[in-house]
DNA sequence: TATGAATGAGATTTCATTCAT
DNA sequence: CATGAATGAAATCTCATTCAT
C-alpha cells in the first residue's frame, strides 16, 4: 500500500515487550487522550515496573513517535479479512476496496482512528510526529490520485471530478469521522456510499 | 443561527477581563495544543498573576468551559462581513452562504477550527466538554438538515441525496479540514466546490 | 577588596528567604559535598516545602551559581573583626591583612573553604561555576600582584622573590589548606608564618 | 617510597580486567568529577555491560576504593624517567628529584592530580575514603619531613626554616596546584622553584 | 480585586543493583 | 563469566490551586 514501516529486528522477547507496551500506549490515548498519557500507566497496563518501560523507551517522546509508526503502519496494512489474495482488477475495484478496508476499520478498530486524530492534532505542535503524518498523508494523497487517474483513463469515473480534490475529500471525510460526535460507522459508510454513489455516476 | 451562547452578566470590567483571558487561552490553545496549555502562561499572556486568574474562573475546567462556548459561539455568529444584511433567498442560497462563512473562518481564523479540533479531541474522554460539543453537533446538524429539506422541497438539489448523509458528509468535511495537514484554504475550497457542483447537480 | 558580588534588589521577605535557602546551601556542601547535595535536603533544612524552593530557584544549577556568589562575595568580604577601620599604611600591612584575614575565615569560618573546594573542583567540568570561578581567582591574583608589586618598589620584601610565583603560591597554598587532611587551623597559620618571614627577610 | 599499595592475586586475566575498569574510572572522574561518575558509563568504556562490571566490584564504594589506591598508588610510584638508577646522594637531592617528580606528574599525568583533589573532597564527608588517604597524608608528611631533618643536620637547607611547616607547606602548595584555575605546569614548576630558592639558601 | 508566596500531588527520568539464563 | 532484563528508590522539576496580606 502506500507506506511501509519497518521495523529493527529484535530479540524475541523484546520484540514481543515492546509491542506490548506500545499495544498499552494505543490504548491509553484512546482512552483518556494524548492530554492524559502517562507513562507510569501505561507501565502499569503492561504490569511491568516504570523504570523498566524506561528501559525499552528512552524517553516518553520515543515511545510515542514508536506509537505513531505504529499506528500508521496498521492503519495502512489492516485489510478486509473476508477478501481471498485475489488482487484488484481495476481502478474501480481498488478504490472500493480502499473504502472498504477503512471502513472495516473505523467499525473494527475504532481506537486506531481515535488515536490517529490525537496525534495528528499534536503534530500541530509537534515536529517530530508532524514529519511523520506528514509524509503519510502525503503517501496516502499521492495513492488515490494515482488510482483517480487511472480510473478515469479508462472512464470508470464521473469525468466531472477534480481528481486532487476528492483525494483530499476522501481524507478529510475520513479523518473527521473522528471528530463526528454523533456519526455511528453505520452513518460514515451511508456517507461514504454517498460519495462511491457520486464517483461513480 | 443554530446555537447561542450567552454570558452571565457580571461587572462591566470584569466582563472584559474575563474575554481577554479567553482570548488568550484560545491563542495557546492553537498553538501548544490542549496538552500544552498552562494556567501560568494564559494568565502571563493576559498580564495579570496566575492567582488573579482564579478570581475569575475557580478552576482550569471552568476556564476550559468557558472557552468551549465562546469557541462555539465565534464559529457561529461569524459570517462574511461583505455580506449585507438582506437575508437568503431560498434554501440554496442558505447553504452557499454557510459554506462561505466558514470557508471564511478557515481561511481567515484557523485558530478557531484549531481549537476546536483540540476541543473535539478532548470531548471523547470529558464529559463536560463532551455534553456542550454533542449538542451544538446536533444543532448544526439540523440546521443542515433543515435546509436540505425544504431545498428538496422546491427541486433545488440533486434528488440523489440521502439528507442525513449529506449533513454529516459537510459537517465530517468541515472538521476533517483541521486534520488534513497538507491542505491549504485554497484546497479546502475546491474540496466544497466539488460538493456543491454534485449538490447542485 | 578584589571583586565585588552584587545582589539584585529584592523585597524584604523574600531576600531573607534565599540568604537563608543559600545559606543551608552552602552548609549542605560542606557536609556531604556536592555530590550529596541534595535539593530536598536544602528545603527540609530551611524549613520549607520542595517547591517552594522552585519558586525561588528555578533549578538546582541555579541556585548553586547563586551559592557560588554568595561564597565568594563572603570570602572577599570578611575581615577580621577586631581590626578598626584605619586603612593599612603600607603595602606591608596590606599583605599582612590579608593573610590575616583568611587565616580568620580558615579559623572561624572553615565551611567556606571546604565549599570553595567542593566549587572549584566542580568549575572543571561544569562552565558556569568555572566562569565566575576563573574571574574570581584572576581578580585575587591581580590584587595580591599589585600589593607585592607596590611592596617591592618600597624596599619592603625581599628582592628575591618573583611576584608572579609568589602570587601563585600564596593562593595556591591557601587553597591547598583545605586538602591537607591532617593541618590544624594553627599548622595553616604556621605555615603562613614562615612565608611571612621569607617575603619580610 | 612512603606507601605501597598491593593488589589481592587473582587470575591473569581477572586482573587485567580489573586494572581496565580502574583505569577507565579513573579518565571519567577526571572529566566528570566524582559527581558525575555513572558506573554504567565506566561499564561502556571498557566496553562491558554493566551488569559484568559488578562482577569485579561488588559495588560503586568499592570501586571507589580501588581507585584510591591506584591513583595513590601511581602518585607515589612514578618517576621521571630520563633518571637513570641511581640513588639520591644527599637529602637535598632526594627533595630536589621528589619536587622533579611531582611536577612531571602534574605536567604529563594532570588526570591524577584532579582526580586526587575529587578523592580528597570526598574524604571530608566518606570514611573509607578518607581512611585511605590520611594515611598517605601522614606518611608524605613523614617522608618530607625525614629529608629535611636529615638535610639540616648536614647544613643543606637554611637553618631558618621550621621542618614541620615546610613539610605541610610542600603538600599544600601541590594539591592547592588542582585548585589554581589560571596556573599552568610552567607557573606551578616556577613556584617550586621560589620554594627551592628559599629553602637552599 | 490583586498578588507574592507557598504547597501537595504528581510526572518523568536516573541509577546502582540484582535476577535469570 | 557474561549479559539482557528488571527493579526500588530516589531526584528534579511542574503545575493547579490556595493562603495571607
Amino acid at each position: 500500500m502506500f507506506s511501509q514501516v519497518q521495523s529493527s529486528p529484535d530479540t524475541e522477547h523484546s520484540e514481543v515487550r515492546q509491542r506490548d507496551i506500545i499495544a498499552a500506549t494505543i490504548g491509553l490515548i484512546a482512552e483518556k487522550g494524548m492530554e492524559g498519557l502517562r507513562i507510569r500507566d501505561v507501565a502499569d497496563k503492561v504490569g511491568i515496573n516504570n523504570a523498566t518501560l524506561h528501559y525499552y523507551f528512552k524517553t516518553k517522546e520515543t515511545l510515542i513517535e514508536a506509537t505513531v509508526k505504529t499506528i500508521v503502519h496498521d492503519l495502512v496494512s489492516t485489510h478486509v479479512p473476508s477478501r481471498n489474495g485475489d488482487p484488484a482488477a481495476t481502478p474501480r475495484d481498488e478504490l472500493e476496496r480502499h473504502f472498504d478496508d477503512i471502513l472495516h476499520q473505523i467499525r473494527y478498530f475504532p481506537t486506531r482512528f481515535v488515536v490517529l486524530g490525537e496525534l495528528l492534532m499534536r503534530s500541530h505542535h509537534e515536529t517530530a510526529v508532524r514529519t511523520i503524518l506528514m509524509r503519510t498523508d502525503e503517501d496516502w494523497h499521492a495513492y488515490l490520485t494515482d488510482i483517480l487517474e487511472r480510473g478515469l483513463a479508462l472512464g470508470q469515473f464521473s469525468s466531472q471530478i477534480d481528481i486532487q480534490s476528492i483525494a483530499h475529500l476522501v481524507m478529510m471525510l475520513l479523518k473527521g469521522a473522528t471528530l463526528q460526535l454523533n456519526a455511528t460507522p453505520d452513518q460514515v459508510e451511508q456517507v461514504i456510499r454517498q460519495v462511491r454513489q457520486w464517483l461513480f455516476a
